[in-house]
DNA sequence: AGGTGTGAACCCCTTCACAGCT
DNA sequence: AGCTGTGAAGGGGTTCACACCT
């Protein structure tokens, strides 16, 4: 399955969740494609990769096509997280339900700050990192989620992987170097920002361009 | 220049800052390329298309194309922000200091529950949705960030391009629709741990079949 | 008729490998 | 000798267009 493909499984899986909530029992390409925010071509590709789950001349049962695409994330099982680094961010992301609420469960929240231990945030409190190798032990723990500030990314991700976290959702403006096996997807706030802004400045220019050319200062 | 190039523009910015502070005066693209997580090649390439701003046989002067870089993404100019929805992750946003240090100033903090007007967050009081079109008038404000439940989404990327925004960052769950010459980036934290437990789920398969062959279950 | 599933064409990006400059 | 800049080759992903099924 294209690396592509599986990074959108989730964005058609919200869709139909969307549908399903609002009593919709059969779809096609074409009005999920909508709902997802891409073409019909694209996504009759990308579920052809699942099997053929639809019907021709009928289109996508709902649920079934639901059920099928959370069964291939792997989101119909439970899987525990823990979030390093309790910041705003770090808060932000416990309390974001978007994770309890796709089979994600949040087991602890870590922070090296002693001064934050026992402080609760969204019904868990924080603990010392060095709780961290039991944990991961006890609850079987395989994805960790990195909202430390810069520095510590790194050090908090060797810790990570020598506990047995094969899985890392990176936040912190650091690249991490991990060992062969384990995956890290990275999340960076300012990086998005800075590429709008490149295309923001291109708009000016292009206007600047165009007001030129009606001027008559350029152009054949 | 190519879209996949842009993107890592700021990665290498971020690299290059890195070593400036650490006072580091030249870099070759191995070294470079090192720092930014990516390999030589893909650097140069990348690099080509600002122009020749490396030395054979030597490298590249940090400060030099760390300016060429940052004129080029667009962030050696002051870039005003509003951020609508200050929840959790609205605060975390108003309190992320990557937006402030690379050329990105936050003008404005909107909410549209009347409880939280006038509430201080990181030095900015919270201020009514409706002020929204008078301050983006007034600080010529392109980029808008959504941090808002999915439901209001699309009202407020509605309101903020009639008001003249013209790049949108949303981190609500939802698709948005804009019209043309609007640029939207999409930054979804339920998604990227569904990425990862999608693998994750493929990596104890794997472990399983292993064991199976191991045990000559499977095999030739 | 209507809509899915899919080979084939197309396009973009990455990687290679080396010419060319210092 | 060393490292950049870049044509050329290779791979992956998107889009097209239609065969095929209901």
């Amino acid at each position: 399955m294209p690396e592509a493909t599986v990074a959108r499984l989730p964005v058609y899986l919200r869709a139909l969740i969307s549908l399903s909530e609002r009593g919709t029992a059969t779809c096609s390409s074409e009005e999920l494609a909508t709902a997802a925010g891409v073409n019909s071509a694209k996504l009759r590709k990308d579920l052809s990769y699942l099997g053929s789950y639809g019907t021709r001349g009928v289109g996508y049962d709902v649920e079934y096509l639901r059920y099928q695409i959370a069964r291939e994330i792997g989101v119909t099982q439970d899987w525990p997280v823990v979030i390093v680094g309790i910041g705003n961010l770090g808060h932000a992301l416990a309390n974001y339900s978007g994770f309890s609420s796709r089979g994600f469960r949040i087991v602890a929240l870590l922070d090296a700050d002693p001064d934050r231990l026992g402080e609760v945030v969204s019904g868990l409190g924080i603990r010392a990192f060095d709780d961290l190798e039991g944990l991961v032990e006890d609850h079987g723990v395989a994805i960790g989620v990195i909202a430390t500030p810069a520095p510590a990314a790194q050090d908090v991700c060797d810790r990570l992987v020598a506990a047995g976290v094969t899985s890392i959702l990176n936040f912190a403006p650091a690249v991490l170097s991990v060992p062969d096996g384990v995956d890290v997807r990275k999340v960076d706030l300012s990086i998005e920002l800075q590429i709008l802004a490149y295309h923001e400045q291109r708009k000016s220019l292009a206007d600047q361009t165009l007001a030129a050319e009606l001027d008559g200062v350029v152009g054949a």
